[in-house]
DNA sequence: TTCAGCCGTTAACCCGCCGTTAACCATCCC
DNA sequence: GGGATGGTTAACGGCGGGTTAACGGCTGAA
């Protein structure tokens, strides 16, 4: 079940919304401004958050900013009257994951609304399998908290399978992917499957890069 | 790796977008006109399009509705100049799963074609018969909740013989399917006919793979 | 500028699995 | 009995995948 936060001044609006919202199966909870906004958002429990640009008493990119500030990454959905660009890329910078411009359709708010809850935190600044974390912003790569060390090659190698995981990757895939095309004509690629094993497979008890024999390799714990 | 196809006239954007997608990690080919685009769609192979909706020659609802008509319900991405609502709609109707308006911020449509993806991927394809499981994402086949490990003919065989289910596959149809038209002249069929039992059905009780005389093979629960 | 160390590419080699092949066996029907 | 059809088995050769080592270029520090 679904449960949303609304914060918006417009009470008419409000009620169209909360009431189309219920009538899809999501449970909607309301807010009229800023402060009592975030409030409610700091309770917790909500899987997305649709802020109204402009609110009383706190509008809706401090808010969200402030949020941000305090740790919290849900997904947010900014409505808003304006148009332009520039109120985007605000937004953006703000953490704001999704845009509606007013008037819009309930019909396109639930399906935007659906695709942020089921995306979750919006942009991955992690990716991990198992005990196996690839953190992509102070690039570091360890496991079971004892860190790794990787050359260039093997951090993108280690990448694209993560990022795929669990699904299989052909080696032509993983080709393209880590040398964007230009791939060398050798076998370059199993040296640095062999290197990576090494690197995040030998020292450790269970190996998670698997070859899939005729389909390419995959990161994953081991299926039985 | 993501890969996606971008059908704009505007050729400026086309390049921007491009640059912007590949440094994303995202592979992303170019059509310039509605019907060059149409062609590359129906090759297949994107996991998102991004369909400009003023296009020469086949303008982008149109070529969204081809699409589905034809039964391509790869995620479809509309970029349009427009605003109004109608538009949006209609794009809805002709099956289209989001929108942008432009002008975008490249970081907007970054996100909103992961999400894209996202769902789609998220659809996991399988194909079974009874308790026996083939999953075609992560090239994993069970019966009954235990792994089966098949050699990659093993595999090709399996999957002619579950898409074709419960219809017998003739002998020949097999050997076209599974050695792509280079068949080898000798009974590689049936010991790989006799391999493929021993993995599936062997173990268990009820044998799925069936024998019909003077026809070929079917993959089905036994019908007495 | 030079040197050392790292990294990526390449080639060579090894191993075990897989596919092909042929030969043999079982059953059915003429 | 013999041919036709389908099942079983084993041998062997090749290839995919794993491992190792050498070489050469790049980079950063002295």
């Amino acid at each position: 079940m679904l449960n949303v936060l609304l914060v918006e001044d417009d009470l008419d609006l409000a009620d169209t919304v909360v009431e189309y919202l219920e009538l899809e199966g999501i449970r909607c909870d309301h807010g009229a401004n800023g402060m009592a906004g975030l409030q409610l958002a700091q309770e917790g429990g909500y899987q997305v958050l649709l802020l109204d640009l402009n609110l009383p008493r706190l509008d809706g990119l401090s808010l969200c900013e402030q949020l941000r500030r305090g740790g919290d990454d849900t997904p947010i959905l900014m409505l808003t009257a304006r148009d332009s660009l520039d109120d985007k890329i605000a937004g953006f910078e703000s953490g704001t994951d999704d845009y509606l411009v007013k008037p819009f359709a309930l019909q396109e708010l639930v399906v935007r609304l659906k695709a942020l809850a089921r995306r979750r935190s919006g942009q991955v600044k992690k990716l991990s399998c198992a005990d196996l974390e690839m953190n992509l912003t102070d690039k570091t790569v360890s496991r079971g908290g004892t860190a790794i060390k990787l050359s260039p090659t093997g951090w993108r190698l280690l990448e694209v399978l993560l990022r795929a995981s669990p699904e299989v990757v052909s080696r032509n895939d993983l080709e393209e992917a880590v040398w964007n095309g230009d791939i060398p004509d050798s076998n370059s690629l199993k040296v640095h499957i062999f290197h990576l094993r090494k690197a995040i497979d030998a020292p450790f008890f269970s190996p998670l890069l698997q070859t899939v024999a005729g389909h390419g390799f995959a990161i994953r714990e081991k299926v039985i």
